[in-house]
Order: structure tokens, then sequence, then C-alpha cells
DNA sequence: CGGTGGAAGTTATACGTAACACGGCCGTCC
DNA sequence: GGACGGCCGTGTTACGTATAACTTCCACCG
């Protein structure tokens, strides 16, 4: 019994690690005592005297505790899942960088649905994560993947979803309402009454919202004609969709309100490819502050979405539910950018509607 | 002995996950059947009734392995590190899509150096994480951030760094040299023989690369006049490099040949800010066929670099040497794409270097 | 008919950690 | 002077898994 059989079979021949009873045989002490005043609880357990024997100990022998014991003994892995459409989109690659951030300041890991080719259940994100995962963060643009999740109920932070969804522990919110409200807003006052509103058909709280909100501002502007025309995701579809607002029957619209920078610098390719110009001709908006906003000529008016910060909220609110605490649920301000796509209209240009005509 | 204290201490009162003994217990065997039949390791161990059995129960109680506890008896955690510059840059999104992809296939995850700012040392991404990690995947843009590394002897692939170097297990490349040449070599042919070299200033083995690939490729046209602006990265940066170069003394370039398209895309900007037009009076060309390269316009000429594939094939080199199999270290083909941003120089710019002349 | 060997299982063990339960020891108070 | 409680620590256990080592049974061969 007390001799130890050496013989650990099956394990793979790795440069054995130094473990916490390394640690407390150096120190003269105890494993337990290692554990105790690494974990911080030594409070009045272990003297101040071998406490930092037992800290000098670690440091010189550079112990690691390992992760996967600590996991199995506590219950808890600190790993929370990250759940976004697509990582290559710019948008979701900031929001992980906030997270990651806010994450790792609690010792958290995130780990990211590696679904590759956006929402689609090309693989399930949960079949040994579940086993893993202390939380769950979701854009409200991959809900649907969380489906598989049910089983599991894991404290959920949805980010920017419908404040009644029944499925979050938490939700963190854009004020994308204002968003849309003040780009409406930017055009009107330039003297825009014609406005297509390019807008992405997928099904998703941020963008019902987005179409709400600017139907509500122009409604509230006299004199104006809202059309709205749907478009896919990205520069080719965008470039599709404008067209065919600006080549479509009826008087030009004189401003394109587009769901994202990406579909806006699409219809910006439109324009011209009408023989027209942005701004001169036509106004041009797109939504987030990509990168791409400011490489494109003329550079996009937009609305600025803080993105690293979205990400750092929804991490804090997913810290607070773990900790038990209550979490904060903001909404986050977004800002409007007015650059050099938007412009008054042609002088040209009559009002959308004349009084008393169709 | 037989009857067991149910009294566990200390630990989360989470919802207790079925362990493989539920399913040992549900399928009428032992534990240790259990973890053969579902770790396909009962050839002549288990009878097929009975794995069968326990495949069942499995599935029907929902059975997960516990990672921590696999991961702690095994000494590996079945996943790995993966370092680059910023997962905000499109081209490190697309590589890790890729490299997740494979890793996923072969039961891994990939954690990301978690540093949000670049390179910089802001965080120690092994801090707790070597304790836990079976081997990284590291571009060579991000290889400082290594240096913490070397105390583990984990497996390494590098991608896209020197073959010689000695820390990397493994290498995967793109034949960044071949795509330097083809731009040279498309440029020249329509007639260019001013080029300007926009060069990252960035110290790192692709974009030394690209410098000498260039060089070499113009010392091979006769009469040709190569300069070097070194520029950052960024639109911002590119667009002040390009007007340097543009504007300063001697005669004016007829081509940009930018070191990615992001630098490209703020040139694109200086050269109409000068008053000029591209690609009429003067040529610009990208690396790396970024979603960027079609926004604007005109749409890049580049070269397309498969960052999917290029994930993908250093999973699999790590994947290899982890499984202590020899691992494919390929150079990926590059592929030249024409576009709209380069054409046959002004009629009225002469060559370079006339016979004998300056 | 004894021995051999393979199939079919089970029992036991260790991975490294956190924390409970216990046990001395000493000062103090009734 | 004995009981008590606060300090300082150690022994032990369990988390869930994978697998070595053992046991049993049975068929088959010499």
């Amino acid at each position: 019994m007390t001799s130890q059989k050496a013989t650990t079979p099956g394990r793979r021949p790795a440069a054995a690690r130094t473990t916490s009873r390394d640690v407390a045989r150096a120190a003269g002490v105890s494993q337990a005592a290692v554990s105790l005043v690494l974990g911080d609880k030594w409070r009045g357990r272990v003297s101040p005297g071998k406490a930092e024997a037992v800290r000098a100990a670690a440091r010189e022998l550079g112990y690691r505790p390992n992760l996967a014991a600590r996991s199995l003994r506590m219950g808890r892995t600190r790993t929370v899942l990250l759940v976004v459409p697509a990582l290559t989109t710019e948008f979701f690659a900031r929001v992980y960088t906030g997270a990651a951030r806010i994450a790792a300041d609690h010792g958290f890991g995130v780990v990211l649905y590696p679904s590759p080719e956006g929402i689609g259940p090309a693989r399930d994100p949960f079949d040994s994560a579940a086993a893993t995962l202390d939380g769950v963060i979701a854009s409200s643009m991959a809900a649907e993947a969380l489906t598989p999740l049910r089983a599991a109920d894991l404290p959920l932070v949805m980010l920017d979803s419908d404040p009644d969804d029944a499925r979050a522990t938490a939700t963190v919110n854009l004020d994308i309402a204002a968003g849309a409200r003040q780009l409406t807003g930017h055009l009107t006052a330039l003297g825009h009454r014609r406005i297509t509103h390019l807008a992405a058909d997928v099904r998703s709280w941020t963008f019902e919202v987005r179409a709400r909100a600017v139907t509500e501002a122009l409604d509230a502007v006299p004199g104006t004609l809202l059309r709205r025309q749907p478009t896919a995701l990205g520069v080719d579809a965008g470039l599709r969709a404008a067209h065919a607002a600006l080549a479509g029957p009826g008087p030009r619209p004189t401003a394109l309100l587009c769901d994202d920078d990406i579909i806006a610098a699409g219809a910006c390719k439109a324009v011209r490819r009408l023989g027209l110009r942005v701004p001169e001709d036509v106004s041009v908006t797109g939504f987030d502050d990509l990168a791409l906003a400011v490489a494109v000529e003329p550079e996009l008016t937009t609305v600025r979405l803080p993105a690293e910060e979205f990400g750092e909220a929804g991490m804090r609110a997913l810290m607070a539910v773990l900790d038990g605490r209550p979490a904060q649920e903001p909404t986050l301000p977004v800002e409007l950018v007015p650059r050099g796509s938007t412009a008054p209209p042609p002088a040209g240009a009559g009002n959308a509607a004349r009084p008393g005509g169709e």
C-alpha cells in the first residue's frame, strides 16, 4: 500500500508536468496546503511563513495547475461558448475580441461555434461541448443554432435580440433603432424624400428593428416615399438589389438606405454602373462602420456599432450570471458617422409626393 | 464499502450529468465495458449484443463523456492553440475557420491567442493554457508571441514561415513568391516599367518573401525601375505611402504593387486624390483577395490566397504530428486574379530607363 | 482427458485537484 | 484546572474516465 506502483499504463510519455504535490514536497508541506495557499483560501489555515514558502516553490518550479483536474473536481470548466453566424464577418470578429478580453479577465476561455458556413447545422456544436461549458453567448443572427442546446440548461446571454426571448437569461442590445432613426433623419434633413431601404432578407431581430425604425421615422416626415427592396447579404447581392431599386418602375429614389456597409458598397457599384454618381445623384448609407466603410470611395455615411464593447458587455453579463450576481443588461448607444456618400438630392429631383399626387 | 456516501462536498449543485456508470447500470454491464464499447476498442472484449445494448443505453440517456475526466486520464486535452496577429483580419478569420473545421473532424477544439490588440504581450496566452494544450499552430506574423511557449515543448506548426525555423515541428506555406512573380509579370506584360512596391514595414517572413520575389522578377526584365515605399498596414497608411510614392521626386510610377488589398484600397484613394485615375493613369494591385477587393472600384487585381485551405493544411499537419504520423508540409498554390485596377500604362509614359539613360 | 488459448467480462487503479473531516497545540476564561 | 475555541495543518476522499490485470468460461487439440 505504501509503495506506489510507478507503472502508469496507457499514458502518453509526455514530459511529466509539475503537480501540486511536487510543490508541496519542495515547500515541505502537504498537497492540501498548496491547494489552500494557491487558491487564496488560507486565511486562518496556513501560517504566513509557510504560505510564502509555498508560493516561492510554485514560482520556482513553474507550477501550472492542471485545468482538466480542476474542472473535474469543481464541475466547472471556466469555458463559455460564443455562437455567431460567422467569424469571417468583421463585426462578429470584433464582438469575439471584446468578449474574449473580458472572459480572460475572469480566467475564462471562449470557444466558438465551429460552423464554418454560417448558421447551418453542419455540426452539432454541443456534441461533446455541452459537457464542458459553463455558459453561452449567442447572437440573435445565429439563434437557430441554439436549439440543440435546450437539453442542457446553461446560462444564456443573447446579443441583440428580442428582450422577451424566454430562452435568454440576460440580453444585451445595441440601440439599433436609434441608429436607424439617426440615419433616416440625416437623409431627410438633407432633403431626401424618395428613399429605398435595401433590407437584408435575413430573419433576425436586428434587421426587423431596422425596418421598423426606418418606417416609423419616415412616417413622421410628411411627403416621403419609402420603398423596400429585399436583398441578400454581400457585395454582389447589394449590387443587384440596388440595380433593381434604381432601374425599376416609378420615380427613382434619391437615397439608398442599406442594412449594412457591405450591401452599401454593392449599392455604390450599382449606382455607377448606371452612369450615376454617389452622392451627387444618389446618396447611399451603410450600417456597422466596418473597415470597409472608409476603404471605398466615397467613404460611407454609416452608423458606428461599438462591436468590441458589445462583446464585452455580453461577456460581463454572462460572468455576472455565473457569479450569481445580477446581470447588467444595457442597450449600448450607437453613433451616426456622416461621410462622403450622402449629400443633398439633385436639384431636379422633386418631392416624392406632390399634394394630391399619386 | 458497498454503501456509497452520497455527500459530495464543495461541488456546485448542478444538474447531475449522466456518467458512463449510469450507462453501465442501464445496460447491465460494468463501467469498463461502456468505456470499451464507446471507445470502439471492444473488438474481442465485448459481445456484439452487449455492445449494442451499451450504445442504445448511451443514446437513450443522452450520454456525453466528461471531457475534463477524459483529459485528466489521458493526459491529452484535444485542444490546440492558434496564434495569429488578429482575428479581425479577414485573412486570419478564414484561416481559423479552415483550421477549426479540420480540428473538429478529429475531435479537437481550437482556442485562440487572446491578445486583442495584435501581437503585443498584453496577456500571456500560456498562463494556464500551456497545461492544457496538445499543440500549437502559429502564423509567422505572430511569431514573437511564441517565446513564452519555449518552456513547454509542444508540437508546433508554423504557417508561412521560414522553413529553417528550428522551433517548428512542421511548416505549411503559401506560394507567396509565385504570387508576387505572377503579379509582377502581369504588370510588366501590360507594359509597366516604373513600379513602386508599397511594402509593409512588418518584420515577417511572408513580407520578406514578397519583397525578394518582386525584386528578382523585375531584375529579370530589362529597363525597369523598381522603387520601394515602406508603409504600415491599413487603409490610411496605404493612402499616405501611395501619396508619397506618387508625389515624390523622380518619374512618377505607373503602377503601385501593394503588399495587401487594404493597402491597395488606400493607394487607390491616394491616386484619385491627386486627380489621377485607376487604372488609366496608375495601376494598383493588391494581395490576399479579401472581400474588400471586389467592394472597391475599380475591383482590385490581386493574388488569391487560399486562406481556409491554408488553415486546413496547417491543422492537418498538426493532427498528423499528434498522431505520430509524418506531416505533410505543402506549399499551397496561389492564383493571380486580374481585375479592373490594372491596365496598360498611359501612352505618354516612357520607359523607365532608356538605353544608356539614367 | 488435461491443457491451452481465446472470448467475454469485471475489478481495480491512477490521473491532479479541492475541500471536508479530523487532530494536535496553545492560550484563555470560568 | 479543565473545557473550549482559534490556529495550523494533514489525511483522505471523490470527481469520471481509460485501461492494465485478473477471472471465468468454454471450445478445441493432442
